[in-house]
RNA sequence: GCCGGGGUGGCGGAAUCGGCAGACGCAUCGGACUUAAAAUCCGAAGGGGGGUAACCCCCGUGUGGGUUCAAAUCCCACCCCCGGCACCA
C-alpha cells in the first residue's frame, strides 16, 4: 500500500490510469456481457489544437453516467472515435500546407493522450477512425445500399456555392446566408449531385419524435426543421391565348379558405413555366428580371425582409377556379423555387408579403376573411364592404369567418377552408396536400478529403454501383488536393482513379469523382463500435442485437438537426432493408448545455479558450471533472470561472483527510443517528440526481455530507465514509479507486463495489421543525414529533409568544394545516 | 416575425405536485494558528430599520396586475437575454 499522506492528484491519477490499462478494466467482453449498456458520446473531430473543453465537458458528463450505470451492475461499453474526414480537416491541411494524411495521425495521437489523462472509461480496443479504409469501406457500402434501394438519386439542383471554399455547401452549412466556415456570402450554382431521399421519410421522422426519449428542445428543433405544413395543392389553368394545349400552374397554399381573395399569381423567376407563359410584349422585361435575380445570391434574396418587393408581369393570366376571375401572373423573387411548387396564389388581403407586393404594383386587394366582431348583425357576409390599408389580416381560427366568398360566405374560416378544398376537388382543381420544409440530403462534395462516392459511369449501362467485393474505393494520394474553381473534384485530375471499366459490361467507364458528406460518416458510426473486430461486415447482427440501440447518447445541441436527423434517417432505411431491428438509433438522448467563461462566449477570437491540459496538470483530472459538472446544470450549461475550482479542490483535500483519518482510527458502524440519516439522504439524492444528469446538485449533496462528517472536527467511521467513496466514483474515478483500495476493497472499485442503497426508514426523523404562519407570514418555527395532529401542533404553536402576539388582533377564522409541512392561522 | 429556453444575493447557482427563498460553492469580512505570509480551521453575511441583548419588524426571485390562507412556483399583460427557424406561401 502506498504511504503518501497528502493528496497528490498526479500520483494517484497516473497510478490508476496505469492500473486500468494493464487490467483491461474498461474493455468489456462484448459477447459475454449479461447487462449490456452502450454509453455513447458524440465523437470529436480531431483538430490540431487538441481536445476542446467543450468536448471534455460533454465527455465527462457522459462518462459519469456510464460509470454510474456500471457501479449499478451494468456492463458498460464506452467507445470513442474520430470524425476525421471533411471540410474542417481539409481546410486546416490547406492552411498549414500539409497533407491531411500526415496531419490526422498526429492529431489523433494528441487527442488520445488528452482523453486518457481525463480519466474517461474509454474502451481503447474499439476505436473508430472515419478516414481508415476499413471504416469508409462500409460508409461506401451504405451508399450502395441506398442506391440499390432507389433512395439515392442524381439531380441537377441549385446549390449553395461558397466562392472562397470553392465548394458546394449543404443548406445546414449556410448560416444566415454565409458559409459556416469562412463567412463568405454564398452564391447559387447549378450542379448535378447525389441526393438521399430523406423527404420520403419526413413523416416517419416527425411521427417518431412523439415517443422517443430525447431532450424536448432537440425534438422541437427537429420538428421545426422538418417543417410540416398542411394545406392544399390548387390548379390554376392559364387563360388560353393562342396555344391549344392547356397550361396549368400548380400552387401550394396553407390557406385554401382565402382562395376567393386570390387576385394574382406569382411564380419564382426560375420556375420552368416562365418561358412558356410569358407573352411576347413582356418577354424582354421578364428575361432581364430573371437575369438580375440569378446574379443576386441566395443570401441577399433571403434577407430582403425590409426591402421593397420587386417583380414583373408576364403578360399571362390564370383563372381562379373558385371565383372564375382572371388573375395576372407575375414573377417575383420573394417566391422561392425550393419550397412547394415554386408558385403561389397571392392573397394580398391575408398574407403580408402578398399585401406588400400588391401595394407596390397596385394590384387588387380583396378581403375574404374577417373577425366576427367586425361584422354587424345585419350585414350579409357574401357582400361586405371592407378595405385593408394597414396590412394583411392573417388571423385564421374559429373566431374568424369567411366573407365575399360566394356560397362559402359566413362559414368559420377553419371549416370553410376544408369545405372549399372538397368542393374544388370534385372538379379536380384541388387536393389536400402536406408540404415539408425538409429538403433531400445532398451527399456530393466537390472535395478531396472524404470517401469517394462508389459509383461508376458507363455510357452503355448508365451509373452503376461499385460491386461490394470491390469496396473500398480507396481515396488515392493526391499531392495537390486543392478544390478547383470549376466545381470539379480534385479526384478528376487523377487518371488512374478516374478511368475504370464498367462492372456490368466491362467497357470503358469512369468513376464518380465527388466524395461524400461527412454527415454520412457520422450517420452510422455508432453501429460500427461493437463490431470493429469484423472486417467482412459493417456491423455483426448478433453483436448489434445485443448492444444496440444505443442506451444513452449525450451530445451538443448544435447537432440537433443535422447529425441526429441523418442518423435517424439512415437507421430507418437500414431497418426497412432488413439490416436492423430498431428504426430508431438511440434509447435516450440528452443534450448538454453550452459552457461560457466569465459570462462571455468562449472563442479563439476572444482569446478566452480553456485549455483542459493546463487545468488537469494544475488541479488533477478529478478536480477538473468535478468542477466542470459543478459549475451549473449539465443540460443547461454554465459559467466557467477560474476561482470556482477552489471548491472542488478543497473538497478533495478534505475528503482525503477524512478517509485517511477514518482508516487510521479504524472505527466501524454508526454511532450518530444524525450522521446516518444524512448518509441515507445523500445516497437517495445522489442516486436520483445522477440518473437525471443533475450532476451539480449531486455534487452539492456530497459536499454537504462531507461537511456533516467533519463537523466539529469529527473523525468519520469507515462505514460512514465508504458509501461516499462509491457515490463519488463516477465523478472522480481516480481518487475513489485510491480510497477504495485504502478502505480494503478489491480493485477496481468499478468491478467490485456495489452501489449503496438507502433505507427509507433511516430517512425519517422523530422530530421536525415546523413553520408556523399567521396570515401566511412566518412567525415561528416549532419542534413537533413526526405525524403530529393538527390539535397537537396548534397547542404547541400557541405557546409561542411571537405567534400569540400576532394573533392578538382578532379571531382565528381558519387554520390551514398540512401534516409535517406547516400550519397557518388565518385571523380576521 | 415564429418556435424553444431563461431572468433569483457581490458572483456561479439551489429550491417549481403552491407551503421556512437563497442549499452547495466562489469571492468578501472577522477570528484562531503563525515571527509573518500562504495553506488550514472556526464564525458572519439578501437589503433596510428597531433593540444592551436573546431577538423583532418591513421589503425582497425582470416589470405591472390577478388567483390563493399562502406565489420564485399558477393565470393575464409587458420588458430584457440566449438558442433555433425565417419572404416556407
Amino acid at each position: 500500500m502506498t504511504e503518501y499522506t497528502t493528496y497528490d492528484p498526479s500520483k494517484v491519477e497516473k497510478k490508476w490510469q496505469t492500473f486500468w490499462e494493464e487490467n483491461g478494466t474498461n474493455e468489456p467482453d462484448l459477447d459475454a456481457s449479461e447487462r449490456p449498456f452502450f454509453n455513447l458520446m458524440m465523437y470529436p473531430y480531431p483538430s490540431a489544437e487538441g481536445l476542446h473543453v467543450g468536448n471534455l465537458y460533454a465527455f465527462t458528463g457522459a462518462d459519469i453516467y456510464g460509470r454510474f450505470r456500471r457501479l449499478q451492475g451494468d456492463d458498460v461499453f464506452e467507445p470513442i472515435g474520430y470524425d476525421a474526414f471533411g471540410i474542417h480537416s481539409e481546410n486546416y491541411a490547406l492552411k498549414v500546407d500539409t497533407h491531411p494524411l500526415e496531419l490526422i495521425p498526429s492529431n489523433i495521437a494528441n487527442f488520445e493522450r488528452m482523453l486518457r489523462a481525463a480519466g474517461l472509461m474509454t474502451d481503447w480496443s474499439r476505436t473508430v477512425d472515419t478516414t481508415d479504409p476499413t471504416y469508409y469501406k462500409w460508409t461506401q457500402w451504405l451508399f450502395v445500399q441506398l442506391f440499390k434501394a432507389g433512395l439515392a438519386e442524381k439531380k441537377e439542383a441549385p446549390v449553395n456555392w461558397c466562392p472562397s471554399c470553392q465548394t458546394v455547401l449543404a443548406n445546414e452549412q449556410v448560416i444566415g446566408g454565409l458559409c459556416e466556415r469562412c463567412d463568405t456570402p454564398v452564391e447559387q450554382q447549378q450542379l448535378s449531385q447525389w441526393f438521399f431521399k430523406i423527404t420520403d421519410y419526413a413523416q416517419r421522422l416527425l411521427d417518431n419524435l412523439d415517443w422517443i426519449d430525447w431532450s424536448e428542445t432537440t425534438k422541437t428543433a427537429q420538428r421545426n426543421w422538418i417543417g410540416r405544413s398542411e394545406g392544399a395543392q390548387i390548379r390554376f389553368p392559364l387563360r388560353a391565348e393562342s396555344e391549344e394545349d392547356e397550361i396549368v400552374i400548380e400552387a401550394f397554399t396553407t390557406r385554401p379558405d382565402t382562395i376567393f381573395g386570390a387576385t394574382f399569381m406569382v411564380l419564382a423567376p426560375e420556375h420552368p413555366l416562365v418561358p412558356l407563359i410569358v407573352t411576347d410584349s413582356h418577354r424582354a422585361e421578364v428575361k432581364a428580371y430573371c437575369e438580375t435575380t440569378a446574379t443576386i445570391d441566395l443570401v441577399k434574396r433571403q434577407k430582403m425582409d425590409d426591402q421593397k418587393k420587386t417583380g414583373v408581369f408576364t403578360g399571362a393570366y390564370a383563372r381562379n377556379p373558385a371565383s372564375n376571375e382572371d388573375m395576372p401572373v407575375w414573377i417575383a423573387d420573394y417566391v422561392l423555387m425550393g419550397y412547394g411548387t415554386g408558385a403561389i396564389m397571392a392573397v394580398p388581403g391575408h398574407d403580408q408579403r402578398d399585401f406588400e407586393f400588391a401595394m407596390e404594383y397596385d394590384l387588387r386587394i380583396a378581403p375574404v376573411v374577417c373577425s366576427q366582431a367586425m361584422l354587424s348583425d345585419s350585414s350579409d357576409p357574401a357582400s361586405v364592404e371592407l378595405s385593408l390599408t394597414e396590412g394583411a389580416f392573417v388571423d385564421c381560427t374559429s373566431e374568424e369567418i369567411l366573407i365575399n366568398s360566394d356560397r362559402f360566405s359566413g362559414l368559420k374560416a377553419d371549416e370553410g377552408g376544408r369545405a372549399i378544398v372538397d368542393w374544388l376537388a370534385e372538379s379536380g382543381f384541388a387536393q389536400s396536400e402536406v408540404n415539408f420544409r425538409l429538403h433531400d440530403w445532398c451527399i456530393s462534395r466537390q472535395r478531396y478529403w472524404g470517401p469517394p462516392i462508389p459509383i461508376i459511369y458507363c455510357d452503355e449501362c448508365g451509373p452503376q454501383a461499385v460491386p461490394e467485393k470491390d469496396l473500398p474505393v480507396r481515396l488515392p494520394y493526391v499531392e495537390d488536393f486543392r478544390p478547383t474553381a470549376t466545381g470539379v473534384s480534385p479526384l478528376a485530375r487523377v487518371q488512374e482513379f478516374y478511368r475504370t471499366t464498367c462492372p456490368e459490361c466491362g467497357g470503358e467507364a469512369h468513376r464518380e469523382t465527388d466524395v461524400s458528406d461527412t454527415f454520412l460518416d457520422s450517420g452510422w458510426y455508432f453501429l460500427r463500435y461493437p463490431s470493429t473486430d469484423f472486417d467482412d461486415r459493417p456491423f455483426d447482427p448478433a453483436r448489434t442485437r445485443k448492444w444496440w440501440p444505443v442506451h444513452s447518447y449525450i451530445g451538443g445541441e448544435e447537432h440537433s438537426v443535422l447529425h441526429l436527423l441523418y442518423s435517424r434517417f439512415l437507421t430507418m432505411v437500414l431497418h426497412d432493408l432488413g439490416h436492423l431491428e430498431s428504426e430508431e438509433p438511440y434509447h435516450r438522448f440528452r443534450k448538454h448545455g453550452l459552457l461560457i467563461r466569465e459570462g462571455a462566449k468562449i472563442s479563439k477570437s476572444r482569446g478566452n479558450v480553456i485549455l483542459p491540459d493546463e487545468y488537469m496538470t494544475t488541479f488533477g483530472a478529478d478536480t477538473f471533472r468535478m468542477y466542470l459538472m459543478f459549475l451549473g446544470p449539465f443540460q443547461a450549461g454554465g459559467d466557467f470561472r477560474d476561482g470556482g475550482l477552489a471548491g472542488p479542490q478543497r473538497f478533495m483535500h478534505k475528503l482525503w483527510d477524512s478517509v485517511v483519518k477514518a482508516v487510521t482510527a479504524g472505527r466501524s458502524g454508526f454511532d450518530d443517528e444524525e450522521v446516518e440519516r444524512a448518509l441515507h439522504a445523500t445516497i437517495k439524492k445522489v442516486t436520483e440526481d445522477l440518473e437525471g444528469l443533475d450532476y451539480n446538485t449531486a455534487i452539492a449533496a456530497m459536499m454537504d455530507y462531507l461537511n456533516v462528517l467533519r463537523a466539529d472536527g469529527r473523525t468519520a467511521s469507515l462505514d460512514e465514509v465508504r458509501p461516499l467513496v462509491i457515490l463519488l466514483a463516477p465523478v472522480a474515478p481516480h481518487i475513489s479507486e485510491e480510497f477504495w483500495a485504502r478502505l480494503g476493497g478489491e480493485s477496481s472499485i468499478f468491478d467490485y463495489a456495489v452501489w449503496p442503497a438507502y433505507d427509507p426508514a433511516k430517512l425519517l426523523t422523530d422530530v421536525l421543525h415546523l413553520p408556523v404562519q399567521v396570515n401566511g407570514k412566518l412567525r415561528a418555527t416549532i419542534q413537533v414529533v413526526v405525524g403530529a395532529s393538527q390539535e397537537v401542533v396548534k397547542e404547541i404553536a400557541l405557546t409561542e409568544e411571537n405567534v400569540t402576539r400576532h394573533l392578538a388582533g382578532g379571531d382565528i377564522r381558519k387554520i390551514i394545516f398540512v401534516q409535517d409541512r406547516m400550519i397557518n392561522f388565518v385571523v380576521g
